[in-house]
RNA sequence: GCGAACUUAGCUCAGUUGGUUAGAGCGCCGGGUUGUGGUUCCGGAGGUCGUGGGUUCGAUCCCCAUAGUUCGCCCCA
């Protein structure tokens, strides 16, 4: 029997263009999160299974988790999310850590799902979290973070679109301004959620099927769809634009818009899918009609850490996956051109394999990553090689050159050639560098 | 988990209304005599037509199953 080259249903390889492209991403994300004073973290992608029982979405737990029983009777899960994780560290060093904490990882999560365009069995996702700040200013503090990530990738403002909410506004219009009990709520959260998918009579007749009759003849769903409809803050009704509830979505917008970030407006049909959210929920969409999609989000989950037996730490925090990000930036025409590591690519003319070692030292020392032919093949075949890896320069190593110290460097781009000692070659390819 | 489309060479795809040795372009390998690729010329390798069954004298083509990919639902990044 012949094995199969193809890797597992919903998951990838990263040959090594591949893994060009993951590394600018990585790049991107870590830069722009130690520019905001995160320090990066990291954990197994084992987890015991109970933790996300507790609070993940449950349709998650129930058929789209990797769960394993190990040799010793141990339920363990390939994680699906780092928030139950995250949270589970803070947890186990909450009285030693300075707060606010602010944390970065970017870890590779599992889920059991049907691969789909922008949506795969594995993925690399930055989660970044900030600990101990129930103040609005941590919940701009990760609005700004994920938009100055965007912004970073090249991103212009026309291209997404930031929709924020609040959980805890939405749970007071439900129960407190339409009179709906916490069943009703949840599933009328879940409808909202998907309101946009869904044509309008269909959705009408689901509002009202969820909704008690006294509550219904006294004209609540109508109340709902009214506002559900209204267009930002200006549309709603002044008792609820004047609520408590309501106070942190006005200053977060004021934070947001005094931040030069304009493309983010409140939306009350954003709700998010975890249950865990308990405050601000955001998320950011990609406008370009080719891919419009919420790309990612995330948003102020206040209760997941009491949830290991200590005291609560108030938490804001947004995931982001690598998938849908690379499909942003190529939509858009924003990723760079990748270059490969290796610099210089020196090919032997005749069998110098061992008496070139000094020199390639002496190349490494100064920091120019250089690959050495082997094999003693023709030069024409040395040649193609660099050419295929994309390297930029080739050396010819003879014994003349050897003998003589001074080397013929080619830019396989311009096909321009100079002779040079090994101290001018490594200062001629440490200029061009940079451009 | 549900519905649909697709799967022919390394890649992108033709093709056979079921019939002897299945094609193209690109790529790959070798050569154009010994120190120069990306252009050009010559030659070559490579496919049990996704896999397993069935129908048939005969299947890459028809039927069934299965795997993978893609699209939608569900859910979500």
């Amino acid at each position: 029997m012949s094995l199969s080259t193809q890797p597992y249903k919903g998951v990838r390889d990263f040959y090594p263009e591949d893994m060009r492209v993951q590394n600018y991403i990585y790049g991107v994300w870590a830069r722009v999160c130690e520019q905001y004073g995160y320090e990066q973290y990291s954990a197994s992608v084992l987890e015991y299974a109970e933790i996300y029982e507790a609070k993940s979405g449950q349709e998650i737990v129930d058929n789209e988790m990797y769960t394993l029983v190990d040799k010793g009777d141990r339920r363990v899960a390939l994680r699906p999310e780092m928030t139950p994780t995250v949270s589970r560290m803070v947890a186990g060093r909450r009285q030693e850590l300075a707060y606010p904490v602010r944390w970065y990882s970017i870890p590779n999560l599992l889920r059991y799902e049907r691969p789909q365009r922008g949506r795969l069995r594995e993925h690399w996702q930055l989660n970044v979290d900030i600990f101990g700040v129930s103040d609005t200013a941590a919940d701009h503090e990760i609005i700004s973070v994920s938009d100055t990530i965007m912004q970073a990738f090249g991103a212009k403002r026309s291209m997404y679109e930031i929709q924020v909410n609040s959980r805890r506004f939405i749970n007071f219009v439900l129960l407190e301004y339409l009179g709906l009990d916490s069943v009703e709520a949840h599933t009328i959260s879940k409808l909202i959620d998907k309101m946009k998918k869904m044509d309008r009579s269909e959705f009408t007749a689901s509002i009202e099927a969820a909704i008690n009759p006294t509550l219904r003849e006294a004209g609540i769903p109508a109340k709902l769809l009214t506002l559900l409809d209204g267009n930002g803050i200006e549309s709603l009704p002044d008792d609820l634009r004047n609520s408590e509830p309501f106070h942190e979505i006005t200053t977060l917008m004021g934070l947001l818009g005094a931040s030069g970030i304009t493309n983010a407006r409140f939306d009350i049909c954003l709700m998010r899918g975890f249950d865990y959210y308990t405050g601000i929920v955001f998320e950011v969409s990609d406008l370009d009609p080719e891919n419009n999609r919420a790309m990612f989000g995330g948003g102020r989950y206040d209760g997941l850490v009491g949830m290991f037996g200590v005291e609560p730490v108030p938490t804001v925090g947004f995931g982001q996956g690598d998938v849908t990000m690379r499909l942003f930036l190529e939509t858009h025409g924003l990723l760079p051109a990748q270059k490969p590591e290796t610099e210089l690519y020196v090919a032997l003319i005749g069998d110098l394999y061992l008496k070139v070692q000094p020199l390639l030292a002496e190349l490494r020392i100064e920091g120019l990553n250089c690959a050495v032919d082997m094999g003693n093949r023709k030069l024409d075949k040395q040649m193609k090689t660099a050419e295929k890896k994309g390297v930029h320069y080739v050396l010819f190593v003879g014994e003349d050159e050897l003998a003589s110290q001074q080397y013929k460097l080619r830019n396989l781009k311009t096909g321009e050639e100079k002779v040079l000692s090994s101290a001018r070659l490594v200062s001629t390819i440490k200029d061009i560098r940079g451009k």
